[in-house]
DNA sequence: CACCAGGCAAGTA
DNA sequence: TACTTGCATGGT
């Protein structure tokens, strides 16, 4: 299994190259992205956030007084913007209640801590807590999408059906170098999920991890 | 026109 | 636990 998962990496770098992800200026940035990219289009989400940096509001005080109404409109590029709206507005809340806004602060939390604490906020299930641990606090956790979901039962490395924490395991047990191989394979699984085999209908003569 | 995109929560059985 | 539904814009 480690070998297997060592070698789809390098296929996947080798074909795509490094992904620089999460695209952003700033941690606050990623967390944001990460609540307005829920089963959306990046596109989508990029535009939400450049309307609120165009506005000079995106940052934690400025969203956290922010009228929900407002909020919801300035984001609505990104879909469901009323529901992530509120779900922005959670965060926030947790934000500053446990962390007064303090990105130093949050970032001395160990791992499993955070993440139960992020679970705890409506609107933030385990990928959004994974990716923003991850792309925005470094922390050494796999974020699980439904393409590596996707990938990993298509080539046999997990059932069907798999769940979360499942699929998380296989690459948290198997890989090294944690925080910098945890960034840029998933990167590498969203883009080949987005540009090649691995939508809901495939068509998988050219992706590049077959013939493993 | 249909289908999909870097999910989640709430309801039902 | 397992399945269903609502949420919504914008690109292909």
């Amino acid at each position: 299994m480690k070998r297997k998962l060592n070698g789809f990496f390098q296929k996947l770098y080798s074909s795509f190259g490094r992904q620089y992800w999460w695209p952003a200026d700033s941690p606050f940035e990623v967390m944001v992205g990460a609540i307005l990219t829920q089963n959306t289009s990046w596109a989508n989400a990029e535009k939400a956030i450049l309307s609120l940096k165009k506005k000079k509001l995106l940052a934690p005080e400025k969203i956290f007084k922010m009228p929900l109404k407002k909020l919801a409109l300035l984001i609505k590029s990104a879909g469901y913007y009323n529901i992530k709206a509120r779900r922005l507005k959670n965060f926030l809340q947790f934000y500053f209640d446990n962390y007064n806004f303090n990105l130093e602060k949050i970032s001395q939390v160990d791992l499993l801590s955070l993440r139960r604490q992020l679970l705890t906020v409506n609107g933030i299930g385990q990928e959004t807590a994974d990716s923003i641990l991850l792309y925005a606090l470094n922390k050494p956790v796999f974020v699980v999408d439904s393409y590596t979901k996707r990938i990993l039962s298509r080539h046999r490395v997990v059932k069907e059906g798999a769940d979360y924490l499942e699929v998380q395991d296989i690459f948290m047990r198997n890989l090294k170098n944690k925080v910098r191989i945890f960034n840029e394979y998933h990167a590498l699984l969203v883009k080949l999920g987005k540009d090649y085999c691995l939508k809901k209908n495939p068509k998988c003569g050219e992706c590049p991890l077959d013939g493993q």
